[in-house]
DNA sequence: GTAAGTAGTATACAAAAGGATAGTGAGAAA
DNA sequence: TTTCTCACTATCCTTTTGTATACTACTTAC
């Protein structure tokens, strides 16, 4: 163990000091919906079904969860309007907002990605 | 399919204008161990064991896929020095190095993450 | 009266991701 | 001579993720 320590004295330390907050970036974004669902409540407060419609194939059990999720990480914000028949409001808290910045760097990666694909494949 | 079109015309095509490139940046770099990979990649180049005693909690199995995956991908190269006993060498492509932007903007968040969750709880 | 929209839940299942453990075959070090 | 390192592979297992389908209870529109 001290091995690894002796021969990369300068990395070992850096190294793991990137990789622990990635981490725990990832766990709380991690899978394929929740981006995807940020990314729809950055165009404005949506409802349930508005949602379904906007992400392409998700289901309603997979949105269920992943907005229960999202809401346990103060990522996303659920009002209840108790009209008739009750409407409920997802939006996107202070907090969720603060990934504008990171969605958009995944999105221009994405977009250089998506030509480079095309042009290889 | 018509509906959803008319009550958000404009929302509508740039959430999907927006997802689908994340969708596809997120293909290539899902799971919980690519990006990681690729940070410690990322200070310079190394051996398959090396990156297993700088990736914390990852096995063998789980970094030889996914080094394979991120070859096909043209994110990582692999070089074998035929020396004895013989060296394999991974190293980040040119491509592979386009992820740095998006890497620092995760990890900012992550520190930022860790440092809300710390507060909270 | 039947369908569609409201916001989901229940159940069953399949597929993918990840973890634990062991083994390979070569050279090199004790 | 037994162990160690190197770069993996193989097998088995559990957990997570995702899909499909059906269902609830209420209201409005046709």
């Amino acid at each position: 163990m001290e091995k690894t320590k002796e021969k990369n004295p300068h990395t070992w330390g850096e190294c793991t000091k990137s990789i622990l907050p990635v981490r725990d970036a990832l766990e709380v974004l991690s899978g394929k919906w929740k981006l995807p669902i940020i990314i729809s409540l950055m165009f404005g407060n949506k409802r349930f079904s508005q949602i379904a419609k906007e992400v392409p194939g998700i289901t309603d059990k997979m949105l269920s969860k992943e907005l229960r999720e999202l809401e346990s990480n103060d990522l996303v914000k659920r009002t209840v309007y108790d009209s008739i028949p009750v409407v409920v409001e997802y939006s996107l808290t202070e907090y969720g907002h603060s990934l504008e910045i990171v969605i958009k760097t995944l999105r221009d990666w994405g977009v250089a990605h998506r030509k480079r694909m095309m042009v290889v494949e």
